[in-house]
DNA sequence: GCAAGGTC
């Protein structure tokens, strides 16, 4: 007994004695390995004390040193290796049968440490323990912060309330990490909310769509695509885009003739040639007389001789993207290929780390023993003494990542082989050719008046395919994915199928990328464009600026994808039609049931459901039909709604139903005190409040929005009981499309016009068909003004219409209109005040007609053919000579600079009224012009396909079927058959 | 079996 006190009295004399003099031990966790090592080497000045954790690859690194207000602590570096944790469904979502592709947009998701990364996990949980404050060391990025609060997850989970800083550094040097060590901050939640957000939605939107395609196509497609993975993501579309967009621009492009005078000299065997100061005429007779003027004045005089210097700059220090590009360029060795070997002369020590995005050498980096290592090599080594002569001058960018310095050759080797070799020597040719001067020349121009030897006849010639270079290129220009990430972006839609390698290095889309990306564009969905994932870039920064809330950006962001995914899964037939013309004849296919997940009511005007969607621009909410275009009845919600969200109950007095609850998260202070911010009540019209705070009135079966609450085009009824709740029954008026609205924001519209287009408006025929009727139908809307009950007259944007005298003579001089009553005019409402008395709709196309002067047409109300500028068009008449002289037509309304183009014969209205053909001549927008516009519709119309292009293609070489064929399934036919 | 982003 008393040996056993003497032992616990031991114990706790030693405990005792060791609280006094305990240091405090701080767990420091860096993104990697080698930065963990790099990092600890730097501050214990090469003294640390290595040892095992419970990942091999992650070794623990320990030395004593000064930090915060410990003047001496224990000091443990760690490592993750890159993201801990990972998103994914839950297990009874993985299947992908086990649920609709769509419900992937709402089920719950869960991080999770991945198996391989267990062991990493362990060691922190085991570290922790022993430590009083936690500093993290990740890379000063958006998925460095991240990873650091994973981490931190982590690492709260075993101790709650453990104090975390982050260390910011930009290098890892003394002085950097020195710097970092005396101004530790506090981690940033906003910087990794917005990945976060990035995560969630990669996860939800790319394994929704990549299910749906897949299990749709392989059904549609089996010969060709039983096998094939049809995956869907929000880098690799974009990328694949590009491929086909250079594509069409080559196939489209019509090579024009030119000429020009070519003038050489030949002296002591030296042959100048002369540059044309007018380069080249499009005209041959002028480019002619040129010729003969010349031949007839042969004799050459020379007016004035420049002779300068010249330099030409050397390279600049070398970062990921660009040694991808040259090494694909100089070397041909692809992106991917070049990181895989880049990491492993990095491993062994030959190299810096090949992934940074820095092109400036930091100051404190000495290059004269990096230069010094070359100087043995027979090759280069000579060079590399000159660079020492004249001192390592780089020649530095303006990029840096913070974190990593230019790729650089470490030491000096002369035992690799193949590819290892080439791209070690191009790493170590560059960094000399950086360090080295900028090479000296010497130019001479000389001027002369005129001679002639002769004409030389050429033709304009198209752009070229996109090489791997190029693609790297736009990929970084349009911020599609990051400088780690491009090389793997190619190789992905290459192994899907997407797109082949030519053997010149160039790449064209394959069929099953062209079917995708048309497909696709015929919805009216730019699912291949670059601007949707420059979109979220932009919301990311903006949760990571503070300026936008991280679940607004999710919610909305989601949202706004799912109604794309509902609209495609409705519109499937047309991603069908798109591939079978290059893939054969589309099996038919029945699929589940398509997704009603956002159903809020039956329509009233169609009775297909209403939806709640997100705008197109991702800011706010609207409610359309789900038969969009053919019914566009819609109610726009203010932008006081932040959220909405159908609700599983019905409500039980609304009818016809079932209509369903929406849940509500207003803005604060925008409604009315009785509104709690978060709300559930139902629009169908037995809440008054909820009704009149969102601007809704009941009528005629159908939701209009109140005059003043909104800046779309949505309005009040007709004088016949607008506001009423009983008032007339749908089939009681005369034109019911008088309330239809678009379901394209004007926002949206504008967005795409300046993206589309400079001038503001998208050319016929380059633009999609549906893209076509949603242009049609946002004009149609604005010109679909009535008038107020109270005979106050609201325009288009919802403003109370303004009093206008007509100024310009002509026949309506002095009479009188309302017009928009906004002052900068912000729709193109028009209503000639005579006409209001008699109670007949005021129509903004046929009174725009009027008041350019044109006659009205003698056509009945509802019978007017609009153009596709949605205006009501201009009957006009042929004055040329010419077998069509006299024959009468409709135009665009709007002078000919501003109009659409659009022309149909009047003899041919009656069967072509609503299709919104053009075919104006002598503008090459008609099938048959060639260029893009006739392919595009050729493509784009299987009822316009000839039965030849319904035919599986053979394979040129083999004849075997192309789907039958491996080669030229692989190559799809646009490649050589190998 | 899906994405994209880290990393080994």
């Amino acid at each position: 007994m008393k040996r056993i006190f003497n032992i616990f009295f031991r114990r706790n004399a030693v405990r005792s004695v060791s609280t006094t003099i305990e240091m405090v031990r701080i767990l420091n966790v860096a993104e990697k390995n080698d930065a963990a090592k790099s990092i600890a080497d730097v501050m214990s000045r090469g003294h640390y004390r290595k040892r095992e954790g419970f990942s091999k690859f992650n070794k623990i690194y320990e030395f004593e040193s000064s930090i915060l207000d410990h003047q001496n602590c224990t000091m443990t570096f760690t490592s993750v290796s890159g993201h801990l944790l990972a998103l994914e469904f839950p297990i009874q979502y993985r299947k992908w049968m086990s649920c609709s592709p769509v419900e992937l947009f709402n089920v719950p998701v869960e991080k999770y440490c991945p198996k391989d990364y267990e062991d990493i996990k362990r060691t922190l949980e085991n570290e922790i323990r022993g430590c009083q404050k936690l500093v993290i060391w990740t890379d000063c990025d958006r998925e460095g912060e991240n990873i650091g609060f994973e981490v931190i997850q982590v690492c709260r989970a075993v101790k709650p309330n453990i104090q975390v800083y982050r260390a910011r550094f930009s290098e890892i040097t003394p002085h950097a990490i020195a710097n970092a060590a005396r101004n530790l901050v506090r981690p940033d939640q906003l910087v990794s909310d917005a990945v976060d957000v990035r995560i969630e939605l990669d996860l939800r939107i790319g394994a929704a769509f990549t299910r749906f395609q897949t299990l749709r196509l392989k059904k549609v497609f089996p010969e060709a695509l039983a096998e094939q993975l049809i995956s869907y993501g929000s880098c690799q579309f974009p990328t694949l885009g590009f491929v086909v967009e250079r594509y069409k621009q080559v196939q489209a492009f019509v090579p024009e003739p030119f000429w020009k005078l070519k003038v050489t000299h030949l002296c002591d065997d030296v042959k100048a040639e002369f540059v044309w100061k007018r380069n080249r005429l499009f005209n041959h007779l002028a480019c002619f007389v040129l010729y003969h003027h010349c031949i007839e004045n042969p004799v050459a005089t020379v007016v004035d001789v420049n002779s300068k210097s010249k330099n030409k700059w050397r390279p600049v220090a070398l970062d990921t993207v660009e040694m991808e590009k040259l090494v694909s360029r100089k070397l041909h060795i692809n992106a991917k290929e070049t990181m895989r070997v880049a990491e492993k002369l990095y491993t062994q020590g030959f190299i810096s780390y090949p992934r940074t995005e820095t092109n400036i050498f930091p100051k404190d980096l000495d290059l004269v023993p990096l230069v010094t290592e070359q100087a043995r090599d027979p090759n280069w080594g000579e060079f590399a003494q000159q660079v020492l002569q004249q001192g390592p001058h780089p020649r530095n960018g303006n990029k840096t990542d913070n974190a990593h310095p230019p790729i650089h050759p470490l030491k000096y080797t002369n035992q690799l082989q193949g590819n290892e070799q080439r791209i070690y020597e191009f790493i170590v040719r560059h960094f000399l050719a950086c360090c080295s001067q900028d090479a000296q020349g010497h130019e001479t121009v000389v001027e002369i008046d005129v001679a002639a030897e002769r004409m030389v006849a050429g033709e304009t010639s198209p752009p070229s395919l996109l090489t791997e270079a190029d693609l790297i290129a736009l990929m970084e220009k349009h911020g599609i994915g990051t400088d780690a990430t491009h090389a793997e972006h190619i190789e992905t839609i290459k192994s899907r199928m997407y797109v082949g390698l030519r053997p010149d290095g160039r790449f064209v889309p394959g069929h099953l990328g062209m079917g995708l990306v048309e497909g696709y564009d015929q919805m009216g969905y730019e699912m291949s464009k670059p601007h949707l994932r420059a979109e979220l870039e932009a919301d990311l920064k903006a949760i990571s600026e503070g300026r936008k809330q991280k679940n607004d950006v999710l919610v909305q962001q989601v949202q706004k994808y799912k109604d794309v995914f509902i609209e495609a899964c409705r519109q499937a037939l047309k991603l069908d039609e798109a591939l079978s013309q290059y893939l054969g004849q589309a099996q038919t296919y029945t699929p589940h049931p398509a997704p009603t997940a956002s159903v809020v009511k039956p329509c009233p005007h169609c009775g297909h459901n209403l939806t709640l969607r997100t705008k197109k621009n991702g800011k706010g909410y609207y409610i359309g039909c789900s038969n969009y275009p053919e019914c566009r009845h819609a109610l726009w919600l203010p932008d006081f709604v932040l959220e909405a969200d159908v609700d599983s109950e019905i409500c039980p007095t609304c009818q016809p139903g079932p209509v369903h609850l929406l849940r509500f998260r207003f803005r604060p202070g925008s409604v009315p005190p009785t509104i709690p911010n978060n709300f559930t009540g139902c629009v169908g019209g037995c809440d008054e409040m909820l009704s009149e705070t969102l601007g809704i009135t009941r009528s005629l079966g159908t939701y209009n929005r109140v005059a003043g609450n909104t800046n779309n085009s949505v309005h009040r009824g007709t004088g016949c009981g607008t506001g009423t709740p009983n008032a007339r029954s749908l089939s009681t008026i005369p034109n019911p499309t008088v309330f239809a609205t678009s379901q394209t924001p004007p926002a949206d519209r504008n967005n795409q016009r300046a993206r589309g287009n400079p001038a503001g408006r998208i050319p016929l025929g380059l633009m999609d068909a549906n893209a076509q009727n949603r242009e049609r139908g946002q004009q149609g809307s604005a010109a679909r003004s009535t008038m107020a009950p109270d005979s106050t007259i609201v325009c288009s944007c919802g403003h109370n219409a303004r009093l206008f005298t007509v100024r310009k003579e002509g026949p309506n001089t002095g009479r009188q209109f309302y017009g928009c009553g906004m002052p900068q005019k912000v729709c193109t409402f028009f209503l000639w005040a005579d006409e209001q008395e008699t109670g007949r709709q005021g129509h903004a196309g046929s009174n725009i007609a009027q008041l350019n002067n044109v006659p009205p047409t003698s056509m009945q109300a509802g019978e007017e053919v609009q153009c596709n500028c949605g205006l009501a068009a201009r009957r006009l008449t042929v004055q040329k000579d010419g077998p069509n002289k006299g024959k009468e037509f409709y135009g665009c309304s709007k002078p000919r600079a501003e109009g659409c183009g659009f022309f149909q014969w009047a003899c041919n209205v009656q069967d072509n009224r609503f299709t919104g053909s053009s075919s104006f001549p002598g503008q090459g927008r008609g099938p048959g012009t060639g260029g893009l516009t006739g392919q595009k519709r050729k493509l784009s119309s299987t009822s316009e396909a000839t039965p030849a292009a319904r035919r599986p293609r053979r394979c040129g070489l083999c004849g075997v079927e192309g789907s039958r064929c491996r080669s030229f399934k692989a190559d799809m036919t646009m490649l050589s058959h190998v």
